[in-house]
DNA sequence: GGGTTAGATTAGGTAGACCTTAACTATAAA
DNA sequence: TTTATAGTTAAGGTCTACCTAATCTAACCC
């Protein structure tokens, strides 16, 4: 793992070599507001390490690990984002510097898993961030939601989604957190309401509450 | 601000002086791995940022604001940790490590508005804690149980939960369906049964079977 | 092709955060 | 009062990240 500094040098090498091939040492050095000589420096630190093409003269790429590594960065700060604008109501401009503060700081796993609990893509541009989420809330597994689900069936809690944020903070601070086991205990009419299990705990669900919760019946038993 | 490290010696201090009223050089170089000159070294500092008591060869405390400083940080370090494992379901080591990550770089204002967000208190034994939690999870969602509704109150039954599935089927068989709307008639005693209405019918229940039906009381007509 | 120049690189240096070892000093218990 | 233990200072090392100044290169124009 490299510094957090470094990591900003991989992200901006990022932003502005998407357009182009290639930034350059001067554009990078404004952009970050360093002097040229500190980016030729660090560009020779990061190359040694694999994570950008660098020649001579001739500016800056990413290599695939390095691409990998900043799209990977982006995410964290777009699911970081994301959580503190819409879970805890921070005004944008904060919520952005502090996720470019805790991008350095949270893992991939949970930063994937953050993801999930958010259950939509956290970047409608950002592909290497759709792409994952999508993929395991839908390509992988089987994910329904609960309400569909028939009596006795069981799997773990993928995400829970709505347009509401209100109702997504309802839900998990009823305990639907993702990844837990769930089961249908009992359906007491088709467009009624759920009751199901949850480690040990019952309760009884409205149809269309359930409907926010999706589960993967394909991850029963651990 | 101070960096991060220092934040680590300002948590570790808080720990070892929690029982005790002083930390003594060697314990705290001992505890955090470091050499005895690295400490008094460090804890010079921080008593020049006025965050800690330090007399020579007598071991340091925390002043106040060292100690709020510090205790600010151990909650950031509880909301996370339970961030991590009760939403995210990241096993109880990891959440630990990356905890002690992201507790440098996660905002007061957002470890507050986490805390509120999950709804209890993060930590039992911290005060400054407990209080706002409570307070602003009640009134941010206002899913209160029954048992605590005040006379004549009303709102939507959001979910019904209980440790036994029994008592969650009994309650719906009774009539208390997700969804169904109900207020308060009377209030026998303070423990005692509530007197309820829902649609056309009037019942009585127990204080006790009341407290786990969950009423939603800011949306009573939709 | 040769000179000019904008842009890039190297060299060399500063500063801060931490850390270490080694030598010295205070404290308190025998 | 002595002495072991704990604590402190001094001196110095490493690492990251930055800077300025000087040098170099590529590329473009004539």
């Amino acid at each position: 793992m490299t510094t957090g500094n470094r990591e900003d040098y991989l992200i901006n090498i990022l932003r502005l070599t998407e357009g182009e091939g290639v930034a350059k040492t001067t554009e990078l050095a404004t952009y970050m507001n360093v002097s040229p000589a500190s980016v030729s420096e660090m560009i020779k630190v990061l190359a040694k390490e694999g994570l950008v093409n660098y020649e001579k003269y001739k500016g800056v790429s990413l290599t695939e690990k390095g691409l990998t590594y900043a799209r990977q960065l982006r995410k964290k700060h777009h699911v970081l984002e994301r959580f503190l604008t819409d879970y805890l109501n921070i005004d944008h401009k904060t919520a952005h510097e502090e996720a470019c503060r805790m991008e350095h700081a949270i893992s991939d796993e949970s930063a994937i898993k953050m993801c999930h609990m958010m259950g939509t893509p956290v970047d409608s541009d950002c592909q290497s961030c759709k792409k994952p989420c999508k993929a395991v809330s839908e390509g992988i597994t089987r994910i329904t939601p609960l309400n569909k689900l028939a009596q006795s069936e069981s799997g773990r809690i993928s995400h829970i989604t709505s347009d509401d944020t209100e109702v997504v903070k309802r839900l998990i601070s009823m305990g639907f957190v993702p990844g837990r086991e769930i089961s249908i205990e009992t359906i007491l009419s088709d467009g009624g309401p759920r009751i199901v299990r949850m480690g040990n705990a019952t309760m009884a669900l409205d149809y269309h509450l359930a409907s926010h919760i999706f589960v993967d019946t394909a991850a029963e038993s651990e």
